[in-house]
DNA sequence: TTACGGGTTCGAGTACACTCTAAGTCAAGT
DNA sequence: ACTTGACTTAGAGTGTACTCGAACCCGTAA
């Protein structure tokens, strides 16, 4: 397939496409004889994965190097399993983070509905 | 307190407590006889507050709207309650989107620890 | 009194991750 | 032949949230 239909089966836009093959995220994607970019449909898996790993935080930075990893082959897959678990700790304490402030977010709201009673006064935050 | 014990009290530095204070995210601080400002203990409470919102992804424009809605006193309580209520999902949706990731990145892993283990060939992610 | 560790303002610079523009090429349809 | 839409490159621009630098002022201890 070409760059437009990836975008449009990626959810990446053309330019974001370019510029992931750009820092090295994409694989320098084959040329046709007029010099378009040919993918074939395992691309989505892999872009699929960095969309996981973009969305639960990783930088680019790190995804760079992951990338780097899986370009060096099946040699470099323990240090791809540490990555990973790394990331899963970071991803860990963010969902506990987000879960403990959820609880507060929770106290401030029901504040506010008891002020609303006319049963407490609010705090002024 | 001047900004020097807030920003160690506070975790922000006095760049980012005067950037604060420009974009309105903290009030206009009063000034002593030689300009420099004092605060009291009270806003630490809201910085803290603050702090809560960044760290469940809340736009600084959205916190901008919130002080604003504080600045005019409790008649804004119920617009504060709905702009908190609404933040609440958003944190909720994001919880879950990273709880559905960190299965898939245990999965990964798993599946990177079999590899290691001679059982499976890995899948090049 | 002079050095020091604060503080002040304004405006410029940084990091991240895109996002878009300019200027051009190319293949297919009418 | 011409238009349309998709593609190419290099490089500039954008938005967010700080972060820093320059040039300056002010109060206190040696």
């Amino acid at each position: 397939m070409k760059i437009g239909e990836l975008a449009r089966r990626s959810g990446l836009t053309t330019h974001t496409i370019r510029y992931y093959e750009r820092i090295g995220l994409l694989a320098y994607a084959d040329r046709d004889s007029s010099g378009q970019r040919r993918y074939g449909a395992d691309i989505l898996v892999w872009i699929e994965f960095l969309h996981r790993l973009k969305e639960t935080g990783m930088p680019i930075r790190e995804m760079m190097d992951y990338a780097a990893l899986r370009a060096k082959g099946s040699q470099s897959g323990p240090a791809r399993r540490r990555m990973l678990e790394q990331h899963r700790e970071i991803v860990r304490a963010r969902i506990s983070q987000l879960s403990a402030n959820l609880v507060v977010l929770d106290q401030k709201i029901a504040g506010y509905a008891s002020a609303e009673q006319g049963t407490l006064d609010d705090d002024e935050n």
